[in-house]
DNA sequence: CACCAGGCCGTGC
DNA sequence: GCACGGCATGGT
């Protein structure tokens, strides 16, 4: 449980609901319910979604190694991953995620698969495809409390095509296009990048990564977190929120 | 009452 | 290009 607990709850992905005894998720037409990282590769898509294929204990080494902060980060966190999560999916939760916290993000989340996606078991929803959530409205939405994100989500519907031009784009045209969304900006992009495109050279830089930075790394490119970046990325914004930096 | 949350948009300079 | 206020909502 707690191994799994930063990783599925922490501001990467909102699908997960913590049960108590389990962290349940609707994804892949089924109920997903995981105790362990070690449960997982009996499972081909909880195999692929964990990442299982990548050597972590590499990365955390060379990571660890390139300076202190690092290094105390991924002490803390040392079963941290990059879930590898459907485009779509990333896109509409960071959408939500603008402005608003990791709670009120899942909360909105679990609202719009109850209104919009299927019940693949009695009380559990499915994330709604593009063409299920087409069928909402801007009044339906701000019912739903998310707010003025309505008009963004209205035109990630319109424009879901474009994710499937993405993985054949190069880092800064598939930020571009993904940022020709309506409330899809720099910090949206990369999230949508990383957690939805598992790119490696993403690196979304919001209040806490910002506050961190500012802190322990002025003056310094993000190249310094090279060939690592997005993982670092993730390695200190857990760490951000662990230190409570103000 | 204030300020904040995995920000972005429109405006003004 | 950069600074700034506004924006829905719920929590502290």
């Amino acid at each position: 449980m707690e191994e799994l607990r930063e990783i599925l709850t922490g501001g990467q992905s909102f699908s997960w609901i913590d049960e108590g005894d389990c962290f349940s998720a609707t994804l892949n037409e089924k109920v997903y319910r995981v105790r362990s990282i070690d449960d997982f590769r009996a499972d081909a898509f909880l195999y692929g979604y964990f990442d299982l294929d990548f050597d972590y204990d590499g990365a955390r080494a060379a990571i660890a190694a390139k300076d202190d902060v690092l290094r105390r980060a991924v002490d803390a966190f040392p079963t941290l991953r990059i879930l590898r999560q459907d485009p779509w999916i990333a896109l509409i939760s960071f959408i939500l995620s603008q402005n608003n916290n990791i709670k009120r993000i899942t909360g909105l989340y679990h609202a719009l698969s109850k209104a919009y996606g299927h019940e693949v078991e009695k009380g559990y929803w499915s994330f709604p495809t593009p063409r299920e959530l087409s069928r909402t409205s801007i009044a339906e939405l701000r019912e739903l409390r998310v707010g003025f994100r309505d008009s963004y989500i209205m035109d990630a519907i319109d424009k879901a095509d474009i994710l499937a031009e993405i993985p054949a784009l190069d880092y800064h045209d598939a930020e571009a296009r993904l940022m020709g969304i309506r409330g899809i900006g720099k910090k949206v992009a990369n999230c949508v990048l990383l957690f939805g495109f598992h790119r490696m050279d993403a690196f979304p830089i919001d209040v806490w990564i910002r506050k961190i930075l500012d802190r322990y790394y002025p003056g310094v490119g993000l190249e310094h977190f090279d060939p690592y970046r997005a993982l670092c990325q993730q390695y200190l914004f857990s760490y951000a929120r662990y230190l409570d930096l103000d």
